[in-house]
DNA sequence: TTCACACTGTGAAAACTGTCACAACTATTA
DNA sequence: TAATAGTTGTGACAGTTTTCACAGTGTGAA
């Protein structure tokens, strides 16, 4: 396994949306520079990115997009359906929710946890939520190895801890307190706040640069 | 000015949350390695960090929890209240109007903008909502250089060239679309799609990895 | 056919980011 | 007082990520 770089990952998933959006505008076919154009990168950072997944493009045409959208999934993509949890259905939870559902064929938010008793044991958005206490049993049933946090930043260490127990190896964590985790499990921090400083500082500190990535 | 990076100015966000909390709790100094064990960082990590801001600790009692925060935020904070302006109040939108506000003193929210009626010329989480076709002409007069973009993917671009029209300098984008902007503009994309489909990856191809940041 | 062109794929260089290791320092202890 | 222990600040190094630049290639025009 050639060990691919996270930043790559996020931009072949990146790119490959950017490619079914072309298709369904009924484009055939793409140029590195073009692709890079709509993902504000370089053209030589999408080529050197494609490199990974083994799909050559042709000189004079470009790449066939629907082709190199088909190739970026046997990549990406989990060979069968791969579910995920989301604890916490707050607004930012019930954001991501909508947000999400029905992206992905073989990637959704199979199963949600709060403690509130107007949601628990309702669909919503088209998922389950179940109350909290059952979140280790359900999720391990269930071979759930992947999990949205976006609980209070209180409570979010206990939830990891319990999800990590039930087995998940990667979480995306919402809460703005950083995650301790064993060494086998990734996990993606999104921090609002931290986030927010940082932009405010750069439009003080102007620095001079294309939307970095 | 030294030109610090990216990266580095997130961190300084997150320790200085650590430095607070801490204080909050009756502590009073702390060494390299406790700050890098709470942000899952390593000790040399956070010293380099430190670096950029100019305070040294004591060899012998570490880093004075209050002074530090200090000390941050005379680098990271801008010098007289800055406002930020946040375009969408859909669920995405609100949880990000209630995870910040009250924060930090000055550093908020300080104009909302949507198209429904129902929130429209209200105050939301104390902030006011504007109508969107008000949103130039606002952001202009109150002087708004950072915006959050939380609009459906369809209308972001076209939000971001308003507001950069306005005089907008840096941006977070919570839209699964890249803005093109002029070079003198900051964005930051937080694209919870591409997040969700790494993350998901990872799960898989096991990285052996401490959270990386 | 042959040439010119614009693009791809990739080795090599550059730029950036994090880690290592150690001199310098300070409180404590003997 | 002197030795000790544990920490900071930082130069040098290592690893990672991006860019550069160019050889190789397919297509269309002359």
């Amino acid at each position: 396994m050639p060990q691919v770089s996270e930043r790559t990952i996020g931009r072949l998933s990146l790119y490959r949306r950017l490619l079914d959006e072309m298709r369904a505008g009924g484009v055939m076919y793409a140029y590195s520079h073009q692709l890079a154009a709509m993902a504000a990168v370089s053209a030589a950072q999408v080529r050197r990115d494609l490199m990974v997944i083994g799909y050559s493009g042709s000189p004079s045409r470009g790449y066939d997009v629907w082709q190199l959208s088909q190739s970026i999934g046997v990549f990406l993509d989990a060979p069968v359906k791969q579910g995920i949890a989301l604890a916490g259905l707050g607004n930012l939870g019930r954001a991501i929710l909508s947000y999400f559902t029905g992206r992905r064929p073989n990637l959704a938010i199979v199963a949600s946890f709060d403690n509130d008793a107007r949601k628990v044991n309702r669909f919503i958005h088209g998922c389950p939520c179940y109350p909290s206490d059952q979140m280790g049993r359900i999720v391990e049933e269930m071979g759930i190895q992947t999990a949205i946090i976006a609980v209070p930043a209180g409570s979010a260490q206990a939830v990891a801890d319990q999800l990590v127990r039930a087995g998940v190896k990667s979480m995306v964590n919402f809460a703005p307190t950083p995650l301790r985790v064993p060494p086998h499990v990734y996990v993606e921090e999104t921090d609002i706040t931290t986030t927010l400083e940082k932009v405010a500082y750069f439009a003080r500190s102007g620095r001079l640069m294309e939307d970095s990535k």
